[in-house]
DNA sequence: ACCCTAGTTGTCTAG
DNA sequence: ACTAGACAACTAGGG
């Protein structure tokens, strides 16, 4: 007896019904065909050393809430451990797979994968659909429109994409008939490992302050865009890095593991701005979206994007190795509690305002330690909920002054940036709680406090807060020096190539 | 080739 | 509370 043939949609970065094109292809492939369907995830064996504890969580979070949205479609998620490249070819067989779809991703990692995937595929006669809907662009379509050049600014890309048309999103309401059910449908083998499985003491984690999900996505989304004056007159720049609840939406999370479709916040972001006069790009709330596109298009169109050696669109800088600078910094103990706070609150809850990302970031490379981005960028991989590759490869050479953002003598003082915001520095109170009894005179400068002083606030540097580990006013000013030198030779460089051609 | 303009979000001081 | 200028002078894109 012949085997019936099964579809399988294979979810990565789209852990979502709402928007989800390459999904609902799946399912109505399998009806029409009346072929069984199979929603698959699958789940690295190293994945504990690729995912930071936090994100992991977000992510299993994310695969339970996907799993009990598929039950109400009268389907399951399926989730498999192994590398893609080994799983495939005996799901292939195993499974008679005729048709698997999938979202288009950006990450060369991924795209490598994809590219193996693909040509085993075609070896197995298998059909093989692939959706752009992580991003509101096809991004190599707009690489196209730049003569395959990537546009260095933003508002370059913004009049690339200007009048092209975002088409609707879509909800996927119509149930899985039961004949395109296997008959393991039930089996546990298939069940969303829980962190524990996976290694992970789930007790030993923080508090949870952004559970993973479409469901908690979509609900999030929903308070923001009921705010429509707020949205309205959202500036991104005048929101506060360091207030104690986040001043922004921390839809981020969620757009980077696809819980939330960016078409489906667009559009309701144009809904609200077709009712009001409203804030534009690139400070507008539509305007973030936009750099998310910006950022994705110009890591697909570039070698080695998340390199220094070998970026094209990378300046290159001699920076300097200092490992005990680098762990002081992760670990929020540089002895500037600004820093020290946003570091804190990173490695605790996985979300940090983009402010305070900019003032770590500056303060690790051309700011203060003269640090390469490459190594931040690679602690942030680590902490962040709402790592994306190409945004944090872009982001990391926007603050160094290695791409995009080329005033490297705007440098944010550790001291003086956090004041604007909270001039008593209750962000610094609550996550360097050592010292949380220090005058608000000291409490961005704490090593100019009196020794009797530090005595009554019970913390004395050098003892329970450390030192800092350079002193800003004069180290930024040798920066500074060191930039507009590495800036020279690139500039000598890029002459002399003109000269060769 | 050259010049001009604009660029998501600096800091400090003086008024 | 705000605004302007000094600081020392960046690059990409467009004309």
């Amino acid at each position: 007896m012949s085997k019936v043939c099964t579809v399988v949609h294979w979810f990565r970065l789209d852990l979502r019904l709402h928007d989800n094109y390459a999904f609902r292809n799946a399912l109505n492939e399998a009806e029409n065909r009346q072929y069984l369907l199979r929603p698959i995830y699958l789940v690295d064996d190293d994945i504990t050393r690729k995912i930071g504890v936090n994100r992991l969580r977000f992510l299993i979070q994310s695969l339970q809430d996907l799993n009990s949205n598929l039950k109400k479609l009268n389907s399951r998620l399926f989730v498999l451990r192994g590398k893609a490249t080994e799983v495939f070819p005996k799901l292939f067989d195993d499974w008679q797979v005729k048709y698997l779809t999938m979202q288009v991703d950006i990450d060369p990692v991924l795209v490598e994968q994809d590219e193996v995937i693909e040509k085993l595929a075609e070896e197995k006669d298998v059909f093989i659909v692939r959706r752009v809907q992580h991003t509101l662009y096809d991004v190599h379509s707009i690489l196209k429109k730049n003569n395959g050049s990537v546009p260095l600014t933003y508002q370059k890309f913004l009049s690339l994409v200007s009048n092209i048309q975002i088409k609707d999103s879509i909800e996927i309401t119509k149930k899985v008939p039961d004949q395109c059910n296997p008959v393991d449908i039930a089996s546990n083998e298939y069940n969303v490992p829980t962190l524990n499985e996976l290694g992970i003491e789930e007790n030993s984690l923080g508090v949870c302050k952004y559970p993973g999900g479409e469901t908690e996505a979509l609900k999030r989304l929903n308070i923001y865009m009921a705010k429509k004056q707020w949205v309205c007159t959202f500036e991104k720049p005048k929101t506060s890095p360091n207030s104690i609840e986040p001043s922004t939406t921390v839809l981020s999370p969620y757009l980077s593991h696809g819980c939330l479709s960016s078409k489906h916040f667009y559009l309701k972001l144009k809904s609200i701005e077709n009712e009001m006069s409203h804030s534009q790009p690139p400070v507008s709330l539509l305007g973030q979206l936009m750099w998310r596109e910006f950022y994705y298009m110009a890591g697909a169109g570039t070698e080695n994007f998340d390199k220094m050696v070998g970026n094209p669109v990378c300046t290159q800088i001699p920076w300097g190795k200092n490992d005990e600078h680098l762990k002081a910094w992760a670990e929020g103990r540089t002895g500037y509690p600004f820093v020290d706070a946003i570091m804190r609150q990173l490695k605790e809850e996985g979300w940090i305002h983009h402010l305070a990302r900019h003032m770590v970031a500056c303060f690790l490379t051309r700011g203060d330690l003269w640090i390469s981005w490459e190594e931040g960028a690679k602690i942030f991989e680590d902490f962040l909920l709402d790592y994306d590759w190409a945004l944090n490869a872009g982001n990391w050479m926007w603050l160094s002054a290695s791409a995009f953002f080329y005033k490297y003598f705007r440098v944010y003082s550790p001291v003086a940036f956090g004041k604007k915001t909270d001039k008593e520095g209750l962000y610094i109170r609550k996550y360097v709680p050592e010292l949380k009894k220090y005058p608000t005179e000291f409490i961005y400068e704490p090593w100019k406090a009196p020794k009797t002083i530090q005595i009554t606030a019970g913390c004395i540097i050098g003892e329970d807060y450390p030192y800092r580990l350079v002193d800003h006013d004069k180290i930024h000013k040798e920066n500074i020096k060191k930039m507009s030198a590495a800036y020279k030779v690139n500039k000598e460089k890029k002459s002399l190539k003109r000269k060769l051609k």
